[in-house]
DNA sequence: TTCCATACTTACTTTTTGGTGAGTACTGTT
DNA sequence: AACAGTACTCACCAAAAAGTAAGTATGGAA
């Protein structure tokens, strides 16, 4: 997806938003690793129902747009660990927006 | 998808906004009816790279959850006008929060 | 020596999402 | 009389996103 189209592409900050953080998964990682750095194995049992495939797509995908970044340990069995990057730390607002929208509409529509 | 899905998906107001919200065209809807109520020809004037299909379509979806409401006018021609409901708009400070990270990350990654 | 855990990758399939082009019923315009 | 505008709907197709299941290399524990 990356740079190509973002050239391309009709530019507003909502579909430069939705295309970096868009998908099922990006923005429960990026909310996991707010309080810490993670490996793969940790954010897989803080997220049960994710894929392996999805959870390395997800990862590798951030780390392509710089919102997160990766640290390789070298050691063997493997030991990687990912973290927000400070443009990563960037949408913790964004995150608490969508907490209070969620929480205001499951007061008022959900049971009203 | 609406209320059953609700019931069973694991809930948290990640999961909870994005469903509501995600996809390619109910935030660019929003936005535009937060200003006033318009008419689908001119939504679909201001938004012209989306097909009659998903226009309908979402304005459908964002009613039935209640995010926007529809006005018949009852005449002929056809005329109907959709509009934000209260609850539809409190995603305005998310759409802010949207626009302050894209702004950023221009910035701070696009052209740094 | 069989199993588990690590962090992946790959091939394949299913599901979801979005797009195309046509049709409907009515009116006003040219 | 033909055509445009209105707000749709429908059938069909393409593309994107996500899921499944297996395999890779390594080392340590049972």
């Amino acid at each position: 997806m990356e740079r190509e189209e973002f050239k391309i592409t009709a530019r507003c900050p909502i579909r430069t938003t939705t295309e970096l953080l868009g998908g099922k998964w990006k923005l429960l990682i990026l909310f996991q690793l707010a309080q810490e750095p993670l490996r793969p194995s940790q954010l897989k049992r803080l997220i049960p129902d994710i894929s392996e495939k999805m959870l390395t797509q997800e990862l590798k995908n951030l780390t392509d747009t710089n919102l997160i970044a990766r640290k390789n340990f070298g050691e063997i069995p493997p030991r990687v660990e990912y973290r927000l990057t400070s443009i990563g730390h960037s949408i913790m607002p964004l995150i608490a927006e969508m907490r209070n929208f969620a929480i205001k509409y499951e007061n008022e529509i959900l049971n009203p």
